[in-house]
DNA sequence: ACCTGAACACCGTTCAAGT
DNA sequence: ACCTGAACACCGTTCAAGT
C-alpha cells in the first residue's frame, strides 16, 4: 500500500533516480492487475507506471508467465499467512479453503494464474497446507494423493471459474445480479424436453450465494472422507 | 473425419470454389487446436487452412472467443451423446464424468475453453445431465444447486487443470512421466520443516493415474451427499 | 550491472473493394 | 450475400547502444 503510494509520487516524475527491483515490480503488477484486469497488464503499461522502458523489465523478470506466477505467488503466501492452522483438521480446511476465495474474490486474475502454473509454488502452498489437515484427520497412506488431489482441484476449480465469472462481468461492466438474471433468462429459453433442469433451477441459481456453495462443497468432500 | 479429408485435398487448391460454412469453419477449428494446441489456432492459420482469407471467417464467427465456445460445444454434445444416462443415478455421474474427463484428455484445449464460457450451452449441458441425477438421488430441494455446482466446479476444475498440464507439457516438448519426475524432484528440494507434505509425497505422485484420482474425488462427494 | 527505447514478429479485427 | 486481402492497432520480446 505504501509502496504504491511512493511509486505513484515517482510516477509523476518523467524517470525513474533509484534502481529496479523485483519485488517493486511484482507489486506494480498486482495493482495494475487488480485495476484493469488480465487484459490490463502490458508490459507497455507496466513500464510506463515503473518510468523506466519495457525492455528494463526484463533485466528482473524473465516473461510474462514469470511475472504472473510471481504476482499470484505473493497473493497466496499472504492469504496463507493470515489463514493460520490453528482449529481441528476440518475447521482447518474450511478456514484455508475461504481464505483461498475470498483472495480470488478480491483478485480475480488470481484464479487463471493458479490453473496456468501446475506444481509451482504458490499451488505447492495450498497442497501442503491441505496434505497436513488430511494427515491429522487419519485418511490412508495410499488415499493421501487423491484426497488431497481432490480438495486441490475443487478449490482451484471453483476459484478459477468465479475469477473468470468476476473478470467476464468487468470487462461486460455488468454487475453480479445481471449476469445471473441473463443466464438464467438464457436457460428458462431452452428447449423444455431437454433442459428440465436448467430451466427449473433458475430461481435458486439467482439468489444463489458463491461462498455458501463453495463451502456446501468442501463440506461434501469432507462428509465423504468420512465413509471412505 | 471425412470431412476434414475432404479439406486438405481442397487446401492443396490455391483457393475454394464452394462456400464456407459455420460447422466447415468449426471443424477445421478442432482440428488446427488438436494438432497444435490453444496458441495454434489463429485465424492466419485457420484461413489457410480453408483457403480464403481471414477476414472471410468473420462472416460466419463472431470472433476467437465465439469459435472456441462452438468449437468446444461441439466436443461436449458428442460426448454426451456417446455417454447415455441408463444406469443408477451414481452410475451415470460417474460415466459422465469418465465421458468429460476423457473428451478433454482428447481434446486439451476444451479444458480452458469451458472455463472462459460459463453460463453457455456447452456448460449447461452438463449441468443439466447432472442435475437431472441429483434429482433422481433424491437431493432436498434447497441442496440442488449448491450439490449440482459441487460436482460440476470438481469435473470442470479437473479438466481445466488436465487440459492446462497437457498443453505445457506439449508445448516444453516433454512427456507425462518426465514432468511428473521434474515436479516432485522440485518438491523434495523444499524446506523439510515448511513443506514435510509435499516431500513426502512424491513418490505417490510420480505413480499416481489422472483418471483413477479423479474418480476418487467423484466418489467422495457422492458419498458426501449421503451424509448430508 | 542495469537501463533505454526503437524495432521485430505476430495476431485479432476491420473495411473498402470486389463478385 | 459472401469473400478478398491489405491495413490497423496492439502486444510480448529482443537487442544494439548507452551509463
Amino acid at each position: 500500500m505504501s509502496r504504491s503510494a511512493m511509486t505513484k509520487i515517482k510516477n509523476s516524475m518523467k524517470r525513474r533516480t533509484d534502481a529496479l527491483s523485483r519485488d517493486q515490480i511484482v507489486e506494480e503488477a498486482i495493482d495494475l492487475l487488480d485495476q484493469s484486469g488480465e487484459a490490463g497488464l502490458t508490459f507497455q503499461a507496466l513500464s510506463k507506471r515503473l518510468a523506466t522502458g519495457p525492455g528494463a523489465i526484463y533485466w528482473h523478470i524473465a516473461d510474462k508467465n514469470d511475472l504472473l506466477t510471481a504476482a499470484c505467488d505473493a497473493i497466496v503466501a499472504r492469504t496463507m499467512n493470515e489463514t493460520l492452522a490453528g482449529g481441528t483438521p476440518k475447521e482447518n480446511v474450511r478456514q484455508l479453503a475461504l481464505g483461498i476465495f475470498d483472495a480470488i474474490d478480491a483478485h480475480p486474475w488470481v484464479g487463471s494464474a493458479l490453473a496456468s502454473i501446475p506444481g509451482e509454488l504458490p499451488v505447492v502452498r495450498i497442497l501442503e497446507r491441505i496434505g497436513q489437515q488430511m494427515r491429522a484427520l487419519r485418511v490412508r497412506d495410499d488415499a493421501l494423493w487423491p484426497v488431497t488431489s481432490a480438495f486441490l482441484s475443487y478449490i482451484l476449480g471453483v476459484g478459477r471459474q468465479n475469477g473468470a465469472n468476476a473478470q467476464l462481468a468487468r470487462e461486460k461492466g455488468l454487475d453480479r445480479s445481471t449476469v445471473l438474471s441473463e443466464v438464467s433468462t438464457g436457460w428458462y429459453q431452452l428447449d423444455a424436453d431437454e433442459y428440465p433442469f436448467a430451466r427449473s433451477i433458475g430461481a435458486q441459481f439467482r439468489a444463489h450465494d458463491d461462498r455458501i456453495d463453495f463451502l456446501t462443497g468442501i463440506d461434501l468432500i469432507l462428509g465423504g472422507i468420512d465413509t471412505m
